[in-house]
DNA sequence: TGAGTGAAATAACACCGGTTATATAACTGC
DNA sequence: GCAGTTATATAACCGGTGTTATTTCACTCA
């Protein structure tokens, strides 16, 4: 018999290496060779895994899905209120810390790399489609009607890719970095205050 | 003496070129190949006009925030009072119609590679700065005091920003994509209906 | 312990990129 | 019309990429 190995811990570390390489260079830069690298072997291992490099970036992005969505459901436990709830899971979004910037970074990546390459287009249009049901869940108590509450989800939505869009916009180790995140986090939690009341 | 050509006139030719293979295929099939035979050129004339890929490119990013301002700044124009002055200038920003989705995906395939790239950063960084100024100056006569308005600045460019990201993440050809713009125009009117009043 | 299996490494292939150098063409001004 | 200058085309070079094939390795289990 064969050699023991996990296939599912081996891809998930492929997956880690590509967010790594994605997120200090590019995802042009994540070529199989410097993955392969990134990870601690050589291309042979990463072939493997993944019979093409397409899958292999297919799988970082909806990884990388599933780990923010993941942590959004932490976020949402130890709330109590609804208001609370919600902006615990839409602060939780924003790259406030560097495992989330870089997380935002790859996902920059990946939206422009999106828009010419229908695969990942579906990837990603599959996992936003979740994020916006769960915040629609979370914003639907806060409103009277559905149609409000579809309005609010396309406003925090924006709000919430605006910011994070600016923040991972700035060049790395940038000093003002951390004045631009404590700003955006309080612009979010201004336009949440209005749901305090309720 | 030489042959008479207007270098100006055709940098903004290799430009165009520039931002059709972009915005069709991504700055990844920018090459200089492909960027010539899209101008009706080879290889030879474009590296006579730019001696490097990244100049042409950072050219290109340039010209595209140019073109932008220029139109806003049209809009501005015939508009009566500050608020509408601010809404005119903020919907010509968003993706609404086919030459403006062009613009967006260009900005957000260069805003993926900013990250990477220190030139290209450096020159996004100073485009937007000028940007933010536009609309703070703008968003000044609407608000009390100077800090409420850098509170609402940063309010508005999140918003367009996630908004027209949304709009440019969409796969081209899109039926749906109608609506989507009908909505995030409405989100955006709706954000500013506060200032109708003053 | 020794096949036999899958995991991993190595290497070769064909292709395509930016860059550079060289050759050709086109036009101006005397 | 002719020399000179620039604009453009052509082509070669080198490095790097995804993919694929082949080889070597390491472990499991009879």
């Amino acid at each position: 018999m064969p050699k023991a190995v996990d296939p599912i811990q081996k891809r998930s570390e492929f997956v880690a290496a590509s967010w790594d390489v994605i997120a200090a260079d590019g995802l042009k830069a994540a070529t199989l060779r410097r993955v392969a690298a990134e990870a601690g072997c050589t291309t042979g291992a990463l072939t493997h895994y993944y019979t093409d490099r397409r899958s292999l970036l297919v799988d970082a992005l909806r990884a990388a899905h599933y780990q923010a969505g993941a942590r959004m459901m932490d976020a949402a436990k130890g709330t109590s209120s609804h208001g609370a709830r919600l902006q615990a899971v839409l602060l939780e979004a924003l790259p406030l810390d560097a495992a989330r910037m870089r997380e935002w970074r790859v996902w920059l990546a990946f939206w422009a790399e999106s828009m010419t390459d229908a695969e990942l287009a579906k990837e990603n249009a599959r996992r936003y489609a979740e994020w916006r049901q769960l915040l629609e869940d979370l914003i639907r108590p806060l409103m009277r009607t559905r149609a409000e509450a579809k309005r609010e989800l396309a406003y925090v939505v924006a709000l919430v890719d605006g910011l994070g869009l600016r923040l991972a916009r700035h060049v790395s180790n940038d000093r003002m970095l951390g004045d631009e995140q404590r700003e955006c986090a309080a612009t979010l939690v201004r336009h949440l205050a209005r749901f305090e009341a309720a």
